[in-house]
DNA sequence: CTGAAAGCGCTAACAT
DNA sequence: ATGTTAGCGCTTTCAG
């Protein structure tokens, strides 16, 4: 087994207490008594036993961040920033995948079953307002992005009707008058891409524009092969569309590939538009138009709430918006 | 706080250790006595604590997967399946982000997460053999990918020099003459890239072609960015190369941007491979030819070995190189 | 087959 | 400023 407090007092020649003080911090030490600790900790290699803390405390000191998809490089961009923030402030962040599966957000949600996290940041996408509101649990509880909106809990995401309008406007200002969204619910879900198909439409009316349903592409995901496939499809209409705008950047690269194959030029025939701003659409042919929200910002404040709140210190649940603004790159820019 | 076995004992009227026996099976327990026990679990809504548990059994549960970049796609699609594969043993997988630090390898090394975890993966870049060799800590451990070889510990990775033989024969074998290698470690770094570097001369040699160190581009690190910059100073050249591979994917990509953007035509006048198979590479303009690893395979090869490293289950340490081969794409396919 | 009891390593209340 | 000690909830001997 390793090394324990215990061990680190007997070297250090003090009791269990000091030792954990010298490591918590929570009670003044003397300096040389402070010395001699340390200098011991250091020599046999002590780290704190976590399971024991945990135990003692009724803390783990470790969140979950739940995401849909690991490999969409927005979430892997966030957790990126999450995981630092939390080291930050001295907790550890763990992954989880909830592959967009129903089930799988109520058990995070629920989930007495996880003595193992002080809380919980989740992305939902499956379930809806009434699965969060109805929620028994007392885990602490951070919720981002657009798929829940209105809940009696701290909520961070931009503001997706707006940012979705800004990015058609920008199409309706290229002159374009058939603008396409790829990346819509499939049947009955009326949930996920509501507040961006909002925005769009919003856009459109401002516009004076008609709303063409023929025009709205169900996906089944938002990958880029669901963008590819929808806008394979778009493409097939009597009076294909001269703009599209993606759910997200990934439905958007999937756009961009189908009308690279389908030789229809970009931007000069169709224009494209996504949301996110992920690193790939800074390098793709033609790079991306986007509207980059401020990813940075929403896995700090994620974070920062979450700790708060396990922490105690937090005031009644807020409902968060971090900026975002439009990208222009060549996927709307000038023919090249 | 929760209900504990205590209160499960009580309710049911036995002991802790039959509660105990009932949840985990370890002994047998009478049929009559089990229901009892059980309904009191289901009536008060037992679940284990898992900390208690795990500072009396000496194991967490969990395990770390460490790699260089969170961000990078090979990784969050390797990370995936090692988070699939985990949870099926029982076990968490915990990402831990070294930065291509090498303090933060090291650290991990030595094992300063003693405690919180029960074995660790890494994907090391920043430190050597050496280091690796030289380690004390006893924390099981299995290394993945081409930053080392030869080292006294479970390592996974697929033939690196081979996998980059077998690109740039490709290459050869498309009549190219001046082929470029976009990737190689910066200045006095003699160990990432290495085996990738010996496989493309390898390549070259075979085919009778001369070796020509400017055409091996050297980058801070191994993203889209650095693949980009890397083909751009390749362009100025007086005799710019007629293919390159990349050292993954990402830099290919980045070139693939830079040869666009000189209005270079991929295939036609240069063609252009990578190491990975991201996603991104099947949906980039053109798509991008690639050598694909069995990520699958070493995924799932890691963490079962590391289990059972951890269970005490594993023989000698073993390197096994799981499969890989060529995926041909546009990107040298014939011309568009 | 079941029970009693000893800790795993740590923190925090209580002493000194 | 430092020491003593009682558990946190669980698994696992050792007894019956």
């Amino acid at each position: 087994m390793g090394v324990s407090l215990k061990d680190i007092a007997k070297q250090a020649g003090v009791s269990l207490a000091t030792v954990s003080n010298v490591v918590n911090g929570y009670r003044p030490v003397g300096e040389s008594t402070r010395q001699r600790v340390q200098r011991a900790i250091d020599e046999l290699g002590y780290s704190p036993n976590l399971s024991a803390r945990h135990l003692r405390r009724g803390r783990t000191g470790l969140i979950a961040l739940a995401i849909p998809e690991l490999t969409n490089p927005y979430f892997a961009e966030l957790a990126d920033v999450a995981m630092r923030e939390a080291a930050d402030l001295g907790y550890t962040l763990l992954m989880e995948n909830t592959a967009g599966d129903r089930a799988e957000e109520l058990t995070l949600l629920d989930g007495a079953q996880r003595h193992i996290i002080d809380g919980l940041i989740l992305s939902p996408v499956a379930i809806g307002r009434e699965e969060v509101v109805g929620r028994r649990a007392q885990l602490p509880l951070v919720l981002i992005g657009e798929g829940v909106y209105d809940v009696p809990y701290d909520h961070i995401a931009i503001d997706n009707v707006a940012a979705s309008r800004t990015a058609t406007a920008h199409l309706v200002g290229l002159g374009r008058r058939r603008i396409a969204f790829v990346g819509a619910p499939p049947g009955d879900d009326r949930q996920s891409a509501h507040l961006r198909i909002r925005g769009y439409r919003e856009a459109l009316a401002a516009a004076g524009l008609p709303f063409d349903q023929r025009l709205v592409a169900p996906t089944e995901q938002f990958g880029r092969a669901d963008g590819e496939r929808a806008m394979r499809h778009l493409l097939s209409l009597d009076d294909p569309p001269d703009a599209v705008l993606g759910y997200n950047d990934l439905t958007a690269i999937g756009a961009l590939r189908a009308l690279t194959r389908a030789r229809v030029n970009v931007p000069a025939d169709v224009v494209v538009a996504g949301i996110d701003d992920i690193e790939e659409g800074r390098f793709s042919n033609p790079t991306l138009t986007t509207i980059a929200p401020d990813k940075r910002e929403i896995g700090r404040l994620a974070v920062r709430r979450l700790v708060a709140r396990i922490e105690g210190e937090a005031g009644p649940p807020t409902h968060m918006q971090p900026a975002f603004h439009l990208v222009e790159r060549e996927s709307t820019g000038p023919a090249r």
